[in-house]
DNA sequence: GTTGAGCGTT
């Protein structure tokens, strides 16, 4: 995360205190490229933080050795941290940092840039001239809101190669003629049902009307906070809520075999989304889930679309391998791969979810996941092997696993069963997430049309 | 009041 490099956290501020107010304060040690005061979405309101991004990492150093008081408040002035590392440290476990080394964002490749921050007065021409600066520029495009005919602030910058789009993206922020925008690689949006991230966020869609509960979940998917449970719905563990099982479901395909890719999901929450369509994964086609993943992924972190690191690596192929073996220790492939937490949750988890075993012990220790394993084990038809509540609800659904995926259809036992590990608890609540059923159907239909 | 916006068109 380059970017993240002369970022620096500014907590406690006043809310009488704007972005420039902070360049000037902060311009005195260094060469403020950009600030940022956060607001709550609707509200407009401050919320009391913003960054300040310096153009030399060093100056961050100087930053950190005084006391900054700003529109009378004495503010906390900390390096910023990535999403990753974000996740990483709330979840209480600093020391597992980022693992994903190279592979971030590698798969992905698109060769279009989301430019970010555009000034309202940049013409399609400038845009194009500066960026074909670092190769052959094949589309340009600035976006407009389609009512008010207003410049959205931001475009995309399509290369004939990923080379250029290396290079564009080797700085993160780039200067127009005075003006600095900021770039990123896009998010592929046609890629699937989750390719697109962002869509699913709203997730809504199918998701959320299928099951009532979803929405705890938060509009945006890719919001990492999530992880700190906001979401808690009623009695149920912050996992449980079935927001977010449904998101996973939704994606899935599973009919084909494809269906995972999801996009946002695996972004979104590493610990869900990818785990969860790893989990799924159709027993069948081992592989299959992944694919899609890494797109999502890119969205977490806004700093760094890149990195894929939730993608689906890990989960990979993982998750199926290590769902049988319960014990299967940690090494198994998906948790090698990103775990952020690195919790020996996932090896025994099979599912590889990271989300759990890093937020929250109780995951880890759930049987409920490995027991999922079993099922995964087993047969994906084999309904049986749920045996708790989700058995009950559908006759169809019984592996969580596997029949999920199977068929769509059948299935709405199936998350229940996966997500809660508690037996106990399963039973009744499920019976709510019917909803994955449908979200999941969607999904499908879905699949079948781009075919 | 303390960790994050914005992702399309054809």
């Amino acid at each position: 995360m380059d970017s993240d490099q002369g970022k620096l956290f500014i907590g406690g501020i006043s809310w009488e205190t704007s972005e420039e107010k902070l360049k000037d304060y902060f311009g005195q040690y260094g060469d403020v490229l950009q600030t940022v005061v956060m607001r709550d979405k609707i509200s407009g309101k401050p919320r009391g933080f913003g960054f300040v991004v310096f153009s030399d990492p060093d100056a961050l150093d100087r930053v950190l050795q005084h006391r900054h008081v700003i529109d009378g408040r004495t503010v906390e002035a900390k390096r910023a941290l990535s999403r990753e590392e974000q996740q990483v440290s709330r979840a209480g476990n600093p020391s597992a940092g980022r693992s994903f080394g190279g592979g971030g964002g590698g798969n992905t490749r698109t060769k279009k840039i989301f430019v970010g921050g555009l000034p309202a007065t940049l013409t399609e021409d400038a845009f194009r001239q500066y960026f074909e600066s670092y190769g052959n520029v094949t589309d340009v495009v600035i976006m407009f809101d389609q009512q008010t005919n207003r410049p959205r602030g931001f475009g995309f910058i399509s290369f004939d190669s990923e080379d250029a789009v290396d290079r564009v993206l080797h700085k993160t922020f780039h200067d127009l003629n005075g003006k600095q925008v900021e770039v990123k690689r896009a998010l592929p949006k046609d890629a699937n049902p989750g390719g697109g991230g962002r869509s699913m966020g709203g997730g809504a869609g199918g998701y959320g009307s299928s099951s009532g509960n979803s929405n705890s979940y938060e509009s945006r998917m890719d919001s990492s906070r999530y992880i700190q449970s906001q979401n808690t719905g009623g009695g149920f563990p912050p996992y449980g809520s079935s927001g977010y099982n449904a998101a996973g479901y939704a994606y899935g395909p599973t009919n084909n075999g494809m269906g995972y890719s999801y996009g946002s999901y695996g972004g979104a929450n590493p610990g869900y989304g990818g785990p969860a369509a790893a989990a799924y994964g159709n027993p069948n086609v081992p592989n299959a889930g992944y694919g899609g993943g890494p797109a999502g992924a890119s969205r977490n972190a806004w700093t760094a679309q890149g990195s894929s690191a939730y993608g689906n690596v890990g989960y990979g192929s993982a998750p199926w391998g290590a769902s049988n073996a319960s014990g299967g220790g940690p090494g198994s492939g998906a948790a090698a791969g990103h775990s952020p937490s690195g919790s020996a949750g996932y090896g025994n988890q099979s599912y590889g979810f990271a989300g759990y075993g890093t937020n929250d012990g109780a995951y880890g220790n759930q049987g409920a996941y490995g027991a999922p394993g079993g099922r995964a084990g087993s047969i994906p038809n084999s309904n049986a092997s749920v045996g708790n509540g989700a058995g009950d609800l559908q006759a169809g659904a019984g592996g969580y696993m596997g029949s999920g995926y199977g068929d769509a259809a059948g299935n709405s036992g199936y998350v229940n069963a996966g997500w809660r590990s508690d037996p106990s608890q399963v039973s009744g609540n499920y019976g709510g997430q019917a909803g994955y059923g449908g979200g999941y159907g969607g999904a499908s239909t879905r699949q079948a049309q781009q075919q």
